[in-house]
DNA sequence: ACACTATTCCAAGGATGATTGGAGAACCAT
DNA sequence: ATGGTTCTCCAATCATCCTTGGAATAGTGT
């Protein structure tokens, strides 16, 4: 007891998790996850890697706590492990954005910076006092996996097809699956476009429930 | 801007945090950097490693933005790049603690399930009634690098020789780095083999300075 | 300038991880 | 049973990481 071989056997035990978190992949598979559950083929299509890979990355994800499986027939469910996890994700992310100054140049790269953002808190205000449309970009079944109350769904695939369910003289707000989901950013892109007044969400659905805000499902 | 490359691209950037942390050996170097700035050599020998492999691990945290380097003539000290790190750092800790059965295993094969913890806030009372001396058992830099107010330095190595020092009528509390330090459990063991009550503190100083209490320098 | 200390850089070996195709396992439908 | 679907396991290849000794660098003291 309290001695070397322990001692490392503890810290291993610890870089389980870190090892599960080293790779861009997972990550991107955890974000998927995070949303809400999902098939491996989907989670493959989804971040486009090849079944047997992302089968292979899952495992990963699942050797270490973080994930669970659920069968329902031919198909194998993953979903987080729990909110613990969500939240370490979150922190991850948080840190590499703070600390290292090519995640914020990658970021720009990826997402933009030329959308409007709005904070929870105004979101929350404008859904109340009716002043705003909120729209959730995700696809349909994260929605149905659980989404903002009075928010509504539309799919960014279908947005261009259904403008004309949103009211012209409101403010429309999106938001995605987090901070770092490309969604919302594309959609306040095509109405500003189509002359409409939108911003979106500044993060998303993680950040949502890890704020213990009300989910409707 | 938003194909795939600039998505992996981000991804990748975020698994950079990720593969910091998937080593054992640099959980501790991060663990030791965490109580305060220790040089090169210091750190090595704290975590028994070689000088160059000590380095090489060192380098990998420093390119993750996670610790800084201090020049000091011919000295460097590393320290944490701010306290989000630690944040990370014992998050990580806790879900691999959570999710991990062998992490628990391991954990109680490191340090014992032997001994009493008392809660930070048990120990604010006693120390406040004075019902309860509190005993900083790490190397005498660290307590110099901030310590529990109140607090008396005495490191593990002096302990047995220093009995005296310690008021034989009342409980000792200990404690160390944080949760997953063996040295305030080995205190205890070598107090109440001494007669003395004893007691340790749940976590440690990172918890501590997490919980953003009061520390004296 | 020279010796000395503390640390990093470099190169090379072995170990571990990523990716892929093909085989195998679990389940469903007929 | 047979065939079809979904996923995992296995084996092989390639890439990356860990570790170590020896050389190089930066700074100090004489």
């Amino acid at each position: 007891m309290g001695d070397r071989d322990a001692k490392n056997a503890l810290f291993d035990q610890f870089a389980r998790v870190g090892k599960a978190l080293a790779s861009g992949k997972r990550l991107e598979l955890l974000d998927l996850i995070a949303q809400g559950e999902r098939t491996v083929d989907a989670l493959a299509k989804s971040a486009e890697l090849g079944l047997t890979t992302a089968s292979a990355h899952l495992q990963t994800l699942k050797q270490a706590n973080l994930v669970v499986t659920r069968r329902e027939g031919t198909k194998i469910f993953y979903r987080l492990a729990g909110y613990d996890v969500a939240a370490l994700f979150a922190q991850l992310r948080t840190v590499a954005d703070d600390r290292l100054p090519d995640v914020r140049t990658a970021r720009e790269a990826y997402l933009g910076d030329d959308t409007e953002a709005v904070s929870r808190e105004e979101l929350l205000d404008r859904v109340r006092s009716g002043r705003a449309t909120v729209i959730d970009v995700r696809p349909a079944e994260e929605y149905a996996a659980g989404h903002i109350p009075g928010a509504v769904s539309v799919p960014l695939d279908e947005l261009a097809d259904r403008l004309a369910e949103l009211p012209a003289d409101q403010e429309v707000v999106a938001y995605c699956r987090g901070a770092y989901c490309v969604l919302s950013h594309e959609a306040v892109r095509l109405l500003t476009a189509q002359g409409r007044t939108a911003r979106r969400l500044a993060d998303g659905m993680l950040e949502w429930r890890l704020a213990e805000l009300p989910v409707a499902v």
